[in-house]
DNA sequence: CGGTATTTTGAGTATCGTCAAGGCCAGTGG
DNA sequence: CCACTGGCCTTGACGATACTCAAAATACCG
């Protein structure tokens, strides 16, 4: 498939070697490139925000970019992370109701957006492919008020990790194997995290730390974690979902594939 | 608009009488009646979950219902509440991520899937509207997020408050306007708000007297809560959007106009 | 190798979860 | 009409957890 958008990009544009749009027909996928520009934005740089009038549909290429909220004090709320493959925007002249950020040095993927929706009519199958995709959103966000909803930040970290390895699991450079163990790495820092999980730096590093004496993981870096006890971390977290739709035995095999 | 509903409607099935069905072609809001089958649910009942089969789309007549994911623990997690005029249910074979139980006696519209996906191949405009519905629903998940990203109890809580100010204002009884103040009604049990803001009763019962003694509310009773000084909720809420979107004086607005 | 940002650690305090008991209805049955 | 019951909300006491502030250690980047 990758190769069926590789053919089709005339801009360098890597559509459909991600995310659901590999599985839209030549024709949509061609003119979904066509009107494609790509784009990259360093660090912290704010890309689309209630105020900003950037109108346009946008596509990870490279890099995290985080939706938040600000808060009139100055705080910041992240309420999800967008990855390689994800979408985001503003459809059908809603206000956007998040302001995204780079979170790393991110190469995002960008249409105009009367020109998307133009296309939208023209193909059901975008149309619907849409939908799902914010359906995809929406369960994701349900993820992170599982994890938020969890009262110790040691199952709120344990969630967040579980959440790595399965949403992240299949995209990009998140996950290894390693002498049979799980390395994940943690795409951004502890202030974000801690933003992200409604705590504070400090309480995550006990949070980390205390994981890691027990046994569920190591800290080979602050940002690179392996698990050792991945259902130990699923009882942590008190994640049903996660354990029960991948277990550590899909993991590996995913890994295995992917690592061949 | 009601009235149009009103006209169309055979089963006793008020479409259009709320949410965004209003502003559907009138075939389509006449056939959608045609294939609508009103039910009737007990509080406890469980509506829809992964297991059951229930395989319709439903959409919120009267009543709360509840969107839970049960932990393996048996520990359930409320990740949303469904109020009059919310729709509900498994489009595109998607298997369902939340199981849906009736918070109160309810009594909901059902329309049988497949042909509601039929009719959705047919009018745009309910395709369309399926997806604004949608994207509403995310919205909602991540005000609930920014919530339960506050640290403290009480800020959850008053976050909560301000949801019901907002969101539920124009839908329902759950907003009265007396002697100047805001008389709040909280739609469920201590119980479930505990589940829903991650934490447990008796914490909920400290934040609200909490408050009560800080002049911000007053409990008249425990499911009924008068509100002082909005604001001030919208501090302790560390809220931006809400207070921004929807001033105390537009709520005052809405309610009048309601009230006469 | 130095300088900066990030992460970690420590000590003290506030908050919250926990367990246990008491109070407040609403409904039931005498 | 009143006592009784059961569910829910509230209160109190105590221990566990997390937040705060401050400082030290580590990692990161030229």
């Amino acid at each position: 498939m990758a190769q069926k958008a590789q053919q089709v990009s005339g801009a360098g544009c890597r559509l459909g070697g991600f995310s659901q749009l590999a599985e839209l027909p030549e024709e949509a996928l061609a003119e979904l490139d066509s009107i494609c520009r790509v784009r990259t934005y360093p660090a912290g740089k704010i890309i689309a925000g209630p105020d900003e009038e950037a109108d346009f549909i946008g596509c990870v290429h490279d890099g995290i970019l985080r939706m938040q909220k600000t808060l009139y004090d100055g705080r910041v709320a992240i309420v999800g992370l967008l990855v390689e493959g994800d979408m985001f925007g503003r459809v059908f002249e809603r206000p956007m109701s998040v302001s995204i950020e780079a979170a790393t040095d991110v190469e995002v993927c960008a249409f105009n957006r009367s020109r998307f929706e133009k296309l939208l009519m023209q193909y059901p199958e975008l149309d619907r492919m849409l939908l799902l995709n914010i359906l995809n959103e929406l369960d994701r966000a349900r993820d992170w008020m599982m994890i938020l909803s969890n009262q110790r930040v040691r199952g709120r970290v344990a969630g967040f990790l579980l959440i790595l390895c399965t949403r992240f699991a299949t995209v990009d450079h998140f996950l290894r194997l390693r002498e049979g163990k799980l390395i994940v790495k943690v795409p951004i820092g502890r202030t974000d995290l801690a933003h992200l999980l409604g705590t504070r730096t400090e309480s995550l590093s006990r949070a980390f730390h205390a994981l890691a004496d027990d046994g569920l993981i190591d800290i080979e870096k602050p940002d690179l974690i392996a698990i050792r006890d991945l259902d130990a971390l699923a009882a942590e977290a008190g994640e049903d979902d996660l354990s029960s739709f991948l277990s550590l035995n899909d993991l590996m095999k995913v890994l295995k594939a992917r690592d061949a």
